[in-house]
DNA sequence: CGCACAATTCAAAGCGCTTTGAAACGGTAA
DNA sequence: TTACCGTTTCAAAGCGCTTTGAATTGTGCG
């Protein structure tokens, strides 16, 4: 077993309280005293039980995310490359994560235990859809939270970190247009998920306003792997009229589209153009495609960092305000994107 | 404030005692008592306080896990994944994880102190090097815990989960021979990994059996990225003697070598062969590669659902004995696999 | 010399739950 | 009737910590 305050305090002949209050740095202890406490945890290798510690305090220095998974979901490596961004944070702050996975279906459950069980001091929610009512839940359960993204047709009245996705995609469709691209497609992410939902709008935009049509032929909705990339520009590519230009909403389906493209015998940049969105996935940078990838990009890792620091800030002083922030992204130009074939 | 056990209690004109018992399952309840209190239960939404009922249990219902992260330090898909197959175990039992984000030098401290704050039931250990101090200090814990990969000069009289890297690169590295390379290079994990020491240790074994020596120009040893794998691979191509063929410790890193190779115009498959270790990531399948690769297979998922699984028996169920297992792995054999050049 | 006051320290209550040991109750055997 | 038993319920202790309110000591000053 090991040692606990009581014993701690009836070795230094000191009461639990003041050795307690030693350690949590409170001035009225003496510093002689707190020095001999300070070593006397050193020595014996003393820690505070948690438990016990939170049941007292009812803070837990931790954050509760719910893990979306199940048997048969695949896992997703955005998923964990913000998990790195708020691991970063965090670990700086003494904050650790309750990770909680759950079945997807029963992700508004979990939540709910996830704030009653006192385990958590912060919640933190992602994947957003369209309409989602996590978030009313959320705000009900009277404990910090960041929702990562935004929704679409409800009040944004709460809390938010999210990227311009409508911005980003608008730009990069624009980009296409002024090189002369008039057919272009879309590989995106699931099609409930407002990031996927705000890029089209703004794909749409920019053909609008180029007097183009967005063509639902040339559109793709999915988890955003490799394989799935490969399977929608396969299919573009059988279109009867096929796309100059292809938008992609990951660069790990953009891996799928360069495969299919090279497949089909296509030059990348020269008989078809693509612009993929970069989230800074270490193991897959773009400039290092075959042919560098044009892209859109914002950090997933600087996310989850800054919602990291965001609600732990939160947790420390509570406050009200509702802190939005929403990122610009950055159109980085490099060799797939090119003028449309037959043009120039 | 949400309800507790004594508000229910006094609704129900109860004793905390009856209501706690009816609650977990005790007999000695009797049973119309018992729906009273649980639909009070469902009436209220009344959750009992984790904190409070894992200082009165010592039991948290939780798995530790220490997240190697710091600024700087990239994440690592692998890990994502590993996660992935824990988090769908846990599910299953109403588990969840502390994860625990360190910095990788921090990491034997972090363990102490996840073990002593009791807010754990079980650790986990990934990463393992040759000979790792940590293993000696999760024995000394008393705390159940498995480790995932095993150390190599130590004794290893501890509960762990690991495959056979040696058998399963000993495998490769004896097609490659008997398709008639002689010189084969090697893109592996970091150096002080077991995985990439017992990798590298099967090709080296299948080599000497063949009088074959093994090359240190034509090995390489990293971060599991496809950057790095591309790097690693141009500078074997770069070669004044290049390689035939080449066994890479992830798709991921083959991804770049696969990169490498098609810059130099050479033909996978003919005029040089690949056989990469496939953890089975969802978003990067071997056989959606251009040239479909050929693999030693085992699931990283199904690894992290069976450790999980072991874990949460070993906790509801404590045990001394030391269990240990080692998967095999699958030769996978695809196309990118042929006979060495000028041969045949 | 005695008192007010700051500096330290302490005993005890309380966080919300589980669990031990005892009590209450009706029924049954003696 | 009394003793005994199984069933069901309860009061109270305790998990390891923080925190409140009080006690103790030392000091400066009138």
């Amino acid at each position: 077993m090991s040692v606990n305050l009581k014993k701690l305090a009836e070795m230094l002949g000191l009461s639990q309280t003041t050795v307690s209050r030693a350690l949590n740095g409170y001035p009225e202890v003496n510093a002689e005293t707190r020095q001999r406490v300070l070593s006397a945890v050193r020595e014996t290798g003393y820690r505070p039980n948690r438990a016990a510690q939170r049941l007292a305090t009812g803070r837990a220095g931790s954050i509760g995310l719910v893990m979306p998974i199940a048997q048969g979901i695949d896992s997703d490596v955005h998923f964990g490359e913000f998990l790195a961004g708020l691991g970063e944070e965090a670990v700086r702050h003494d904050f650790h994560f309750v990770l909680n996975p759950s079945a997807p279906e029963d992700e508004e459950q979990t939540f709910k235990r996830l704030a009653a069980s006192g385990n958590v001091d912060a919640l933190f929610l992602a994947y957003v859809r369209a309409n989602d009512p996590r978030i009313a839940m959320l705000k009900s359960l009277s404990i910090p939270f960041v929702v990562h993204g935004r929704t679409i047709d409800q009040a944004t009245d709460y809390p938010f970190l999210d990227i311009d996705n409508t911005g980003a995609f608008y730009e990069a469709t624009r980009l296409l247009i002024q090189l002369g691209h008039r057919r272009i497609g879309l590989i995106n992410g699931h099609g409930h998920l407002t990031f996927a939902i705000r890029r089209k709008k703004g794909m749409v935009r920019a053909l609008d306003e180029n007097g183009l049509a967005f063509d639902e032929a040339l559109s793709h909705n999915s988890l955003m792997t490799d394989e799935y990339g490969y399977r929608a520009m396969e299919r573009f590519l059988a279109n009867p009229e096929p796309p100059t230009a292809v938008l992609c909403s990951s660069t790990v389906m953009a891996l799928g589209a360069v495969r299919a493209i090279n497949r089909a015998n296509l030059t990348i940049g020269k008989d078809i153009s693509i612009i993929a969105h970069d989230d800074v996935l270490p193991m897959l940078k773009p400039e290092n495609f075959m042919v560098p990838l044009t892209t859109t990009r914002s950090s997933l890792r600087a996310a989850g960092a800054r919602v990291a620091s965001r609600l732990i800030s939160r947790i420390s002083q509570p406050s009200d305000a509702v802190e939005q922030e929403l990122w610009r992204t950055e159109l980085i130009v490099r060799a797939s994107t090119g003028p449309a074939p037959g043009r120039k």
